[in-house]
RNA sequence: GCGGGCGUGGCGGAAUUGGUAGACGCGCCAGACUUAAAAUCUGUUGGGAGUAAUCCCGUGCCGGUUCAAGUCCGGCCGCCCGCACCA
């Protein structure tokens, strides 16, 4: 008997594997296998791997290897999301180039997933900062700025203090930066923009076709793009003076509620919209008013309890429908210049806002929507508004008419007036995609003096990023590097220069999935035919922080790709399923000091938790998300070299649904190791003449035909598992079979019984592969599989063997179980209640009492009803 | 405030269509082996009453539908996540 020894068959079978070749996708046109294309969202090389981060690739590999055994030509590539900020604080603390840093953290970060056994295809692997990557990503951005889909203009843009640089509003999170943390700021600056509202609509309907995308997601994006349907209304100003003052006719709100217009009773002003600014430029007070505005906190609390302020503008405006009736302008720290036309109409009666504005202020309320069953002589407002939707009353031709009605009538005379019509505004806004920084892909773009903005011509594609810059300097260092910066205008040839910002690292996020389908084309970001036949990716796993961002950005790159003529993908969809995963958690540990150490710095010692090195006391902290920040974090190096890979992935597995989080304990760990053994063992006991793994032991009966029966429902129940995601189910189902293989171990084991031994074992070798792939290996080719596992078919579960010949069933007296019993599979229901009736605890049950009812559900339950 | 999700043993969780609640694992307890410990193996393990057979209670709370409810319906309570002055 032997002990299984990871550190010595893991590396073997690698090797093996990456001999044979199994791990390589084929074509995906022309082959006669169909496609399955599963992707982990690919990692930022940060530095090291940590047990965490192994889930979501377990996950992927889960499936990756059961989609090829079960026939299927599939492609698992990997790559490296390599353009980011850390590089350059790298190279800013250590003196190292942020290129150097980042392949040197590939190197490691690839060693190590390597080791973890994932079977992917290598050959594909790509790297966003590589020249060979970006250079189709300019080529891409070309096009899209040919087909007008990226524009440059001035515009209010988030700066992130820290990074020193502007941020997407999808990458300000309660305020502040998504990496640094720091309290953004607004600035005017000129950005380059994708127009993704371009695309809001189809952005949005798209939601509803991706079924195997979670609820969650697909609400969170909806909020995201948050379309409203309303009308835009222009109250002309009074004084003519004010057209001239103001160049227009008028000022333009937005509204959903164009039916409680007669109910407005002042307009509201974003602070920083054109007409304050105006203002503001003669009127201190009001300068002083947008100032205070500005300063206000971006914290949810902050805003929340922000009072409504206002500054009345003195500036007057008619109502569309009643040109006798004039209505003051405000301005108000509630109103975003960001959305609808930056302006609002206060109608307080059914506005909350709006109420809480009219009363501070003095301002008329006047109802206009009856609730239902309430009366309109008696139904008064006082600090609660009414929102919701009654018939409109007080508000002339729109008087008698439902919310809904009354809401068509009054864009229907707004567009007779000539003063609205119905308009449709989204939150969402276009993506801002260029970055101050060094470490990204630079935008091949040319300012020319003469002939402005000009694109580089793509036969002088890559732009590359020059090697030769400093970092001891705050700001961008493509800025201070005149010789790179200085290039001829490609148009009339003059002195130009280049554009120093750099892409977002969210736009190289946005295609690589295209590129693994066919990294090797050099002319084009890819092959359009084997793109279009992969896509769309069939299972994409990654975590749901990026239930917005790359989500968001990547179903716009693909409809915009498509509508370039880049690739043909008609639905838009990159992403057809998607599974966010849970986190894999761990007790935080905190020295007395303060100072955060590694679940390795710590141990029990007579019931205290201490810090090994100094044997002080430790607090034990909440159970958290594995991260660098708070140490809680187990090297899977360190893990592997103890325990082996499939002992990790199988860890990470089990327990939890995958869509949960898991805790990391050292007890958990140890339960896989014994259940590692304990397969191992079961495998090594089997006698070396007995009949091949894929054997089927057709004579089997008794305990023997028991095995076989446990073995094939495990197979069974495992497919099930893996296809619906439930790996925890099926991690128990493998732990059946295995119990069943110890609780059967019978002896001597003769013929028959033999063979259904070597069966089952071959199958639970077969069902724990994609999970425990190395083990599994070693145990088939211990029971004398003949090829290598991974070249192995899926097996099918024996249909007849996985229901048994009796079936118990519990019998219910009046709804309480009172006795089983025990009935051929094919017993009628005549004979099952006749041996309910007949059972001691149904007879004891029902003394005194007279049978009404018998209810018997063949193969489940019977029920007697008795009174 | 709006939206999504979740409440089941000491813990993670299972029960996929309404049909034996607690699969499987962890932990705990007991036993075997051992001078001893570790490792390993065997067994017990929702709560309560009882020598036992057995009985009562039990899936956040209250009510309903049903022969039968963790599961369906109505109303609460609590927790987690996302968004949030979006007109």
């Amino acid at each position: 008997m032997t002990r299984y020894n990871p550190r010595e068959s893991e590396p073997k079978w690698r090797a093996r594997w990456a001999e044979s070749g199994v791990d390589t996708a084929g074509p995906a046109t022309g082959g006669d296998r169909e496609n399955y294309y599963v992707l982990e969202m690919f990692p930022y090389p940060s530095g090291r791997i940590h047990v965490g981060h192994s889930r979501n690739y377990a996950m992927g590999d889960v499936i990756a290897r059961y989609k090829r055994s079960k026939g299927f030509n599939v492609l698992h590539p990997m790559g490296w999301d390599a353009f980011g900020l850390p590089a350059e604080n790298a190279a800013r603390d250590r003196g190292v180039h942020p290129g150097a840093w980042t392949h040197e953290n590939i190197r490691v970060m690839r060693d190590q997933l390597k080791r973890l056994g994932l079977a992917i295809d290598w050959s594909r692997e790509v790297a966003t900062c590589d020249p060979d990557y970006y250079k189709h990503q300019q080529a891409i951005f070309v096009k899209l700025f040919k087909a007008g889909l990226v524009h440059r203009k001035k515009a209010s843009v988030n700066w992130d203090p820290v990074d020193q640089t502007v941020l997407a509003n999808e990458q300000v999170v309660d305020g502040r930066g998504w990496r640094s943390g720091a309290i953004v700021v607004t600035r005017e600056l000129d950005q380059w923009f994708f127009k993704i509202t371009d695309y809001a609509d189809a952005l949005l309907d798209g939601l509803d076709t991706l079924e195997r995308w979670p609820d969650k997601v697909r609400v969170m994006q909806r909020n995201w793009i948050g379309r409203s349907r309303g009308a835009k209304v222009l109250f002309p100003f009074v004084e003519k003076d004010d057209e001239k003052r103001f160049g227009a006719p008028g000022i333009e709100v937005f509204t959903t509620r164009p039916d409680t217009l007669f109910g407005a009773s002042f307009l509201a002003l974003a602070p920083d919209h054109a007409i304050v600014k105006a203002l503001a430029e003669d009127d201190p007070s009001i300068e002083a008013f947008a100032d205070y505005c500005q300063r206000t906190g971006v914290s949810q609390e902050e805003i929340e309890k922000a009072p409504k302020r206002g500054f009345d503008l003195s500036v007057k405006v008619r109502h569309p429908f009643d040109p006798k009736w004039e209505i003051p302008v405000w301005s108000a720290n509630f109103v975003l210049s960001s959305y609808g036309t930056g302006a609002i109409f206060g109608s307080p009666a059914g506005d909350q806002r709006d109420l809480d504005f009219a009363r501070k202020y003095d301002l008329p309320v006047t109802p206009v929507v009856l609730p239902p069953g309430a009366d309109a002589d008696s139904h008064a407002i006082d600090d609660t508004a009414y929102t919701g939707d009654g018939t409109i009353y007080n508000s002339k031709f729109l008087n008698g008419l439902t919310s809904a009605e009354a809401i068509e009538a009054a864009i229907a005379r707004l567009e007779s007036l000539k003063l609205g019509e119905g308009a449709t505004t989204y939150r969402l806004r276009d993506w801002l995609v260029s970055r101050q920084r060094y470490w990204g892909c630079p935008i091949p773009i040319i300012h020319c003096d003469s002939c402005g903005v000009v694109p580089v011509p793509e036969d002088q594609l890559p732009v590359t990023l020059p090697e030769d810059v400093t970092f001891d300097k705050p700001g961008n260092p493509l800025t201070r590097h005149e010789s790179w910066k200085a290039v001829d205008c490609p148009e009339c040839g003059q002195p130009a220069r280049r554009e120093t910002d750099t892409l977002d690292t969210f736009v190289c996020s946005s295609w690589y999935f295209l590129r693994f389908t066919s990294p090797w084309t050099t002319d084009t970001p890819f092959d359009p035919a084997e793109a279009a036949a992969w896509m769309p990716v069939d299972q994409y796993v990654g975590g749901v922080e990026h239930a917005i961002l790359h989500l968001l950005y990547a179903r716009f790159f693909t409809r915009a790709l498509h509508d370039c003529g880049l690739i043909d993908m008609p639905g838009g969809e990159p992403f057809a399923g998607l599974f966010t995963q849970g986190m894999v958690t761990h007790e935080t540990y905190r020295a007395a000091d303060g100072r955060w150490l590694l679940p390795e710095e710590v141990e029990s010692r007579s019931g205290k938790i201490v810090e090994i090195a100094t044997g002080k006391p430790v607090t034990v902290g909440a159970v958290e998300k594995m991260s660098k920040s708070k140490k809680n974090v187990v090297d899977l190096d360190a893990f592997i070299e103890d325990f082996g890979a499939d002992a990790a992935r199988w860890f990470v597995l089990s327990d939890s649904p995958p869509e949960r989080d898991v805790e990391y304990t050292d007890e958990g760990v140890e339960g896989v190791w014994r259940f590692i053994q304990r397969i191992w063992s079961l495998v090594d006991a089997h006698p070396g003449g007995a009949p091949g793994p894929d054997s089927v032991a057709t004579d089997a009966e008794g305990d023997a035909l028991e095995l076989r029966r446990a073995a094939h429902k495990a197979l069974h129940d495992v497919s099930a598992a893996i296809e619906g995601f439930r790996f925890n189910n099926a991690v128990a189902r493998v732990h059946d079979l295995v119990n069943a293989l110890r609780r059967l171990n019978t002896e001597p084991v003769d013929g028959p019984a033999l063979a259904a031994r070597s069966e089952a074992l071959g199958l639970l070798a077969r069902m724990i592969s994609p999970f425990m792939p190395h083990l599994a290996e070693e145990c088939w080719s211990r029971l004398g599989g003949s090829r290598l596992l991974v070249e192995t078919p899926w097996p099918d579960a024996d249909p007849a063997l996985l229901q048994d010949d009796t079936v118990t069933i519990a019998v219910q007296v009046n709804g309480k179980r009172r006795d089983e019993i025990v009935l051929a599979k094919d017993a009628g229901k005549d004979a099952a209640e006749a041996a309910a009736l007949a059972t001691q605890g149904v007879v004891r049950a029902l003394e005194g009492l007279t049978v009404r009812k018998v209810i018997v559900v063949p193969g489940r339950i019977v029920n007697i009803v008795a009174t």
